[in-house]
DNA sequence: TTCCAGGGGTAGA
DNA sequence: TCTACCCATGGA
């Protein structure tokens, strides 16, 4: 086994442990997180082909934007295998994403939102969209622990062995499920009603791998990427903003029994309510209007 | 046993 | 655009 270790700065304020600890993305296969030292690791498959492991950490415990990432592989790798793997974890941990416009808004909020101009309001991501909207997909109409048991069961039968440690595996690529029949694919991965959504739209990746690149295309306004995320099945309102929020648009709120559950613990009693009101709530944070209500929800039940 | 989850698709109005 | 009804699965 051979050993890498690269080390990666954020020129921005930077918090890793929130960063990595701010959604259940980080508990989700092939990310393994390590509770004790709030740090994680991934199994990844290279545009080489050849595939790693990665544990990515904090370089010292000030936040100060330093990142390190050690890397156990076969062989050696290239120049740009290690180039892949910077942009892959820089992506997730939203390194290159300029949050200056959300801080200035939170410092004028006052407390506790000042707090979140440290380098907070980065929330964890896949480095490849299609494991973002199948991961997406498997949070529909089910509790976290089923969310879990999905996608292990989906990497469990179709990722990539890492050789040095075969028990791990990669998230599975479009064209290995698409060329699973249906009926085994349900057989092997328990998903419900889902099952059918995951498997054609690994169908229609594997035939038209560029058919996400909307999702990273700047050049579209928020309302046209929402519009062509409903248009995949499966991707209703609420998985559509959380997609949106993976890709940097925070101008949509994911409505879900999570919300609903905040909705009525903070602001209206235990009572039911009107969604519009809901909703109106979070009208002064205009494009950051996820952020705002995810770390809304992270304040009141977990305070730090 | 029943209920429902980090909802969404579809038909019919 | 809105509503009612259905959808698989498994944990609580």
């Amino acid at each position: 086994m051979a050993q890498t270790i690269i080390s990666l700065n954020c020129s921005q304020p930077f918090d890793f442990t929130s960063t990595v600890d701010s959604h259940g993305w980080v508990e989700l296969l092939p990310n393994e997180y390590h509770s004790e030292d709030h740090t994680f690791s991934r199994i990844e498959e290279l545009p080489s082909g050849k595939i790693v492991q990665m544990h990515v950490f904090s370089e010292n415990d000030s936040n100060d934007g330093s990142v390190a990432v050690d890397i156990r592989h076969k062989g050696k790798l290239s120049k740009t295998d290690i180039g892949a793997i910077k942009n892959n974890v820089e992506h997730m941990l939203r390194m290159d994403e300029d949050f200056s416009a959300f801080y200035a808004l939170c410092r004028k909020k006052g407390k506790p939102w000042s707090s979140m101009s440290d380098g907070k309001g980065r929330l964890l991501r896949s480095s490849d969209l299609f494991e973002e909207i199948v991961k997406v997909i498997c949070t529909t109409n089910i509790q976290w622990g089923g969310t879990k048991r999905m996608v292990r069961e989906l990497v469990t039968a179709y990722g990539t062995p890492f050789e040095l440690d075969p028990e791990k595996k990669t998230f599975p690529r479009p064209e290995v499920i698409a060329a699973v029949p249906f009926e085994e694919f349900q057989e092997k991965v328990h998903m419900g009603y889902r099952t059918a959504y995951v498997h054609s739209l690994a169908i229609d990746v594997a035939e038209n791998p560029s058919s996400l690149q909307f999702l990273r295309d700047s050049s579209l306004i928020t309302e046209e990427v929402k519009k062509k995320l409903l248009a995949i099945k499966g991707i209703g309102n609420y998985a559509a903003a959380s997609l949106l929020m993976l890709v940097g648009r925070y101008e949509n709120v994911p409505v879900d029994s999570v919300f609903r559950q905040l909705m009525r613990d903070k602001y209206f009693s235990g009572n039911e309510f009107e969604l519009a009101d809901a909703l109106a709530l979070y009208d002064e944070w205009g494009k950051w209007k996820h952020l705002a209500y995810w770390f809304d929800l992270l304040n009141y039940y977990h305070p730090s």
